[in-house]
DNA sequence: TCATGCGCTATCCTTTTTGTAAGTACTATT
DNA sequence: AATAGTACTTACAAAAAGGATAGCGCATGA
C-alpha cells in the first residue's frame, strides 16, 4: 500500500494532468480503444466511433501528434487511408484496461440499484 | 492477453464512457487524487487543487453524488466541512495509480526529447 | 468595530468543445 | 452523366466548461 501524503499527491496531481492532457476529454480513449480491433479508414472509424468527421480530423490529429496513432495512406488511386495504433498506445493499455473494468463494475452498481 | 474484436471493443467504447460520465473532465480526478492525503476543508481544497470556489463546489456535488466524496459537517461554530473519500472511491485506485504511472512515464519521454 | 477566515452562491463573461451542414477533390461504378 | 464512396475541410452555431469577482451569513481575534 501506498502512502498519500500531501507531497506525494502534489505530485500525483501534476501525472494525472499530464495524462487528461493527452487522452483526456470525450473522445481519445474511445477513439483508441475502438482502433484495438484493428486498423480502420476514415469514415469508418468516424461511423464506428459515432463522431462527426470535423471532430475526428482534430482528434486523429492530436493523437498522431502525441505518438498514439499512425496514419497510412495507401497506394490505391482514391487514396485511401488507414489509421492504427503504434507501439507506445501500448502504453496505456494499464490505463485502458482499468477504465473498463471499472465502467463495467460501475454500470452494475447502477443497475442494481445503487 | 485479450482479443480485440469490434464487438468486444464496442462493449470497451461503453464502458470507457460509462467511466469518462463520471470521473472525466479537467477535475474530478485531480480532485480524487488531492483528497488522498486525507479529509479537507472547502476553502483548504481550493487551494490545493488550484480551483475555483464555483468549479469546486460543482465538481463535489457531482463527485458526491456518485458516492465518491462524501460531505460532513463538524458541530463547530462557525460550521466547518470536511470533505473525504468514501470507500467506493478505492474501487478507482486502478485507474488512478495507472493514469499516473503514465503520466510520469510519459513526462520522461517528452523531457528525453521524445 | 473592523478585518479575517470559513463555506459557499450568484453574476457575468471568455474559452473550449462539440456538433451540423455543406462543400472539395478524386475515382470507380452504374 | 449521375451517383456514390473515400478523406477530409470550412463556416457557422450551440452548448458545455471554466474562470474572475463579489458578496452573504456567521464567528473569532485584534
Amino acid at each position: 500500500m501506498k502512502k498519500h501524503t500531501v507531497e506525494s499527491c502534489a505530485k500525483a496531481k501534476l501525472a494525472i494532468r499530464d495524462t487528461l492532457d493527452v487522452v483526456g476529454g470525450k473522445w481519445k480513449l474511445v477513439l483508441i480503444s475502438v482502433l484495438r480491433s484493428g486498423k480502420k479508414g476514415f469514415n469508418e472509424l468516424s461511423r464506428e466511433a459515432g463522431i462527426s468527421p470535423r471532430i475526428l480530423s482534430k482528434e486523429l490529429q492530436e493523437l498522431e501528434m502525441n505518438g498514439l496513432v499512425s496514419r497510412k495512406v495507401g497506394e490505391t488511386k482514391p487514396v485511401t487511408v488507414q489509421y492504427e495504433l503504434t507501439d507506445y498506445s501500448e502504453t496505456l493499455n494499464e490505463v485502458l484496461t482499468a477504465m473498463e473494468k471499472w465502467g463495467n463494475q460501475h454500470r452494475q452498481k447502477i443497475i442494481l440499484g445503487n
